[in-house]
RNA sequence: GGAGGGAUCGCAUAGUCUGGUCUAGUGCGCCCGCCUGCUAAGCGGGAGGGGUAACCCCCCACAUGGGUUCGAAUCCCAUUCCCUCCGCCA
């Protein structure tokens, strides 16, 4: 959520920032503003007849204490209480429906973009910043990770279709031991040697939750949802983490919180139904480790470019050729201000698929869940800042493993790093 | 799922029956200052949100949301979470 008082002092530039997005801000901008002026006066009309009120109750009661109460003095002063009452709780009906439609518009609009991102408004605009390692060079044609798998058999797609639908897999035998073995790996790296702690959080959340982290209101229809008890499975770990930390003040000492998680994530992927998606590329369950901080505002570009290494560090281990990808204004998540796609190559299907997207969300998340910190025990709290990344999604990782590591008899050979995680140095 | 008990300003508690000196008291911890060879103790101040750029001040906050009342931490209703017991269950 983006800070209202932005929007009082700079109201131009606001929306110009939000516009470099690609959409139109101006009227919902100018909109939240003309509520905000008209909950100001109410609110500072409500004070005034509140204190009225506080003061005259009292003389009641001390009136009523010395045996006035029968008083036509004090009588008169009653019932002129309770027209003043009736006022009062017709303007505070009314503040609530002004602070009630504010918080709506607020919730709805995305983060500022940095000023750092490159203005585009399509993916091409996007910036490669960096590649690193080449694409490897067969003897043979590559084969696409399906076919690999198939014939492998460490994926059965009808399987995965028989019990869940479409868009759903069942990893067997040695894939399920890769899967597991490339979890586990990565999230001993991240701990041990980057220091983040490991959480395992809750798959299902609240809609607060969701909320918190910016997917609701807006992608309620990305995310599944169970109604009998209003929860919903996660789309990425990126919600629990977020909510961690859900109205905490926590202390300047404290920071940075760092975290990693691995989660299954669920996705509907309605929008993308039509689509060409052979293979695991995009399925409605996916395995993902997630890397996470809580941070001190100034130190949030560092910490991204620190986080977006970390990240990078797994595609280096693993020997995957990968270029990183600064986010243009329009590309960017909703909540975030800033961002890397991080994107490894595929040699059978022949592209980068996107692994990990790097985000600075400044104190988006922090405002929507109230996550602040104090810089001595005695200051004002402050909102944080979060990031957020993958480090990275699974199956995208299995594609490029698949489809890099396949060998001209066919086999899979396990990357080096791998080796002891697997127990076994090749499939098939 | 059923029956009880509970939720108060960091922690621990008082207050709730009997609504109004509760602008929520006390203890401990924390922060700033004073004092002091140094610590400790002692003394003073501070530590939620909003109306303010900020102050004074005012308003709001006793789990959350409603209600009763001139007035609610206190009375009524609903909800959430925690604890104990029963049932069910991997």
């Amino acid at each position: 959520m983006i800070d209202i008082n932005e929007l009082r002092i700079n109201p131009k530039q606001s929306v110009h920032s939000l516009e470099n997005r690609g959409d139109n801000y101006d009227r919902a901008i100018s909109d939240i503003l003309k509520l905000d002026a008209d909950r100001k006066k109410t609110i500072s009309e409500l004070d005034t007849l509140k204190a009225t009120r506080n003061q005259v109750s009292k003389n009641i009661g001390v009136a009523k204490n010395q045996g006035q109460f029968k008083d036509t003095e004090t009588k008169k002063l009653v019932t002129s209480m309770r027209t003043l009452g009736s006022r009062i709780a017709k303007l505070e009906k009314q503040l609530s429906t002004f602070e009630q439609s504010i918080l709506d518009s607020r919730l709805s609009l995305p983060n500022f973009p940095s000023i750092h991102s490159p203005i585009g408004s399509d993916e091409s605009e996007n910036i490669v910043i960096k590649t690193h390692g080449t694409a490897p060079v067969f003897s043979f044609s590559p084969k696409h990770h399906w076919e690999i798998a198939a014939e492998l058999d460490i994926i059965d797609f009808e399987q995965g279709a028989k019990i869940a639908g479409s868009k759903f897999f069942v990893l067997k035998g040695k894939g399920a031991a890769l899967q597991r073995a490339l979890i586990t790996w990565m999230l001993d790296i991240h701990t041990t040697v980057n220091k983040y702690t490991e959480i395992i959080p809750p798959y299902l959340v609240k809609p607060t939750s969701l909320l918190g982290s910016g997917n609701l209101p807006k992608f309620g229809d990305n995310i599944y949802h169970d109604s009998e008890d209003d929860l919903w499975l996660i789309p990425t770990a990126e919600v629990p983490l977020t909510n961690l930390h859900r109205d905490d003040v926590l202390s300047e000492n404290d920071l940075p919180l760092c975290y990693v998680a691995h989660t299954p994530c669920f996705r509907r992927e309605k929008a993308a139904a039509g689509k060409e998606t052979r293979g695991i590329k995009r399925v409605h369950q996916f395995d993902k480790v997630e890397l996470y901080k809580f941070v001190v505002p100034e130190t949030s570009e560092d910490e991204l470019q620190q986080l977006l290494r970390n990240a990078e560090s797994i595609c280096l281990s693993l020997e995957l050729p990968y270029r990183v990808v600064e986010l243009c204004t329009s590309e960017l998540s909703f909540p975030a201000s800033r961002g890397y796609d991080l994107e490894i190559w595929a040699a059978g299907d022949q592209e980068w698929l996107e692994v990990s997207t790097c985000s600075n969300c400044t104190d988006f998340q922090a405002r929507r869940s109230n996550i602040r910190f104090k810089r001595t025990a005695n200051s004002k709290p402050e909102f944080l800042h979060t990031l957020n990344g993958s480090a990275l999604a699974i199956p995208r990782v299995l594609i490029a493993i698949m489809e890099n590591y396949q060998q001209p008899d066919g086999s899979i050979r396990i990357p080096d790093v791998l080796q002891p995680y697997t127990g076994f140095d090749r499939i098939g």
